[in-house]
DNA sequence: TTGCAAGCTCTACAACTGTAGAGTATGTTA
DNA sequence: TAACATACTCTACAGTTGTAGAGCTTGCAA
């Protein structure tokens, strides 16, 4: 099974950033992490993480009996496979329109336009 | 079952793009605008269309023997839900970074750049 | 009135996902 | 060496999604 199009579901991004942040980790410790917010029994996070291995989304190792799990996608190529996702499916592709949907849509406050009007204008000095 | 947090799959994504180009329409009507695209059976797109009916997506009325059938949301509900998800699952919820992340990862030609930047300029007037 | 086309209903099945119990192996400690 | 804690394996089951065949209904044309 191809890291190729599989979508991350709701609880695979959970797990994979309680990976993120304690890597290389075993099951019993982001199930533990997880225990609060999520209330999975360990079972079920390590049959999540055994088939997010399948799925090329984590790595495992194995020494003497433990498993040591690490991610195999980076936050970022998570955030880019989620944005162009998104992208794909409800803008046709197309940046301009998202980033005005955001625009309009969302809640933002002065700094950050402050913020993300000086964002642009490196980008196009950089052109 | 509530429209809530049902999130759209990329199938129903082609569905509702289907159904608000041409609503009221049938299941036929849907079945034919997707073939050439998705070759899907006419029996794979009712099934799918009653689904996303029970899902809230979309309605029907009966009009004698022939189902008529409605899109429940808007392209700019459908959008949001999707930018929701995104923003949430990828990005803590935080709008700026996700901005960001566009900003600098995906290719924005000069002018979209200028545009952009009246857009904000526009809604920093607004504030 | 008979048969066809169009549209619908029912049923099915495999893959994937969420969830976890029961049981097994192993290293540690009394 | 017996008991215990820790971590792992196997198995299961229900719900959702993708996909569609077989057969039924009905309006219309011959």
């Amino acid at each position: 099974m191809k890291n190729k199009k599989h979508e991350l579901s709701d609880n695979e991004w959970a797990i994979l950033k309680a990976v993120w942040k304690s890597e290389p980790c075993t099951a019993p410790c982001i199930q533990e992490a997880l225990e609060p917010d999520k209330g999975w029994a360990y079972t079920t996070v390590k049959t999540m993480m055994d088939r997010m291995v399948k799925k090329d989304l984590l790595f495992v190792e194995k020494i003497r009996n433990l498993h040591l799990y690490k991610s195999a996608i980076t936050p970022e190529q998570a955030q880019k496979k989620e944005i162009l996702r998104t992208l794909k499916r409800a803008f046709n592709g197309a940046v301009t329109p998202m980033m005005q949907f955001l625009i309009e849509h969302e809640e933002i406050s002065e700094e950050e336009y402050q913020h993300l009007g000086e964002l642009l204008k490196q980008r196009k000095l950089q052109k």
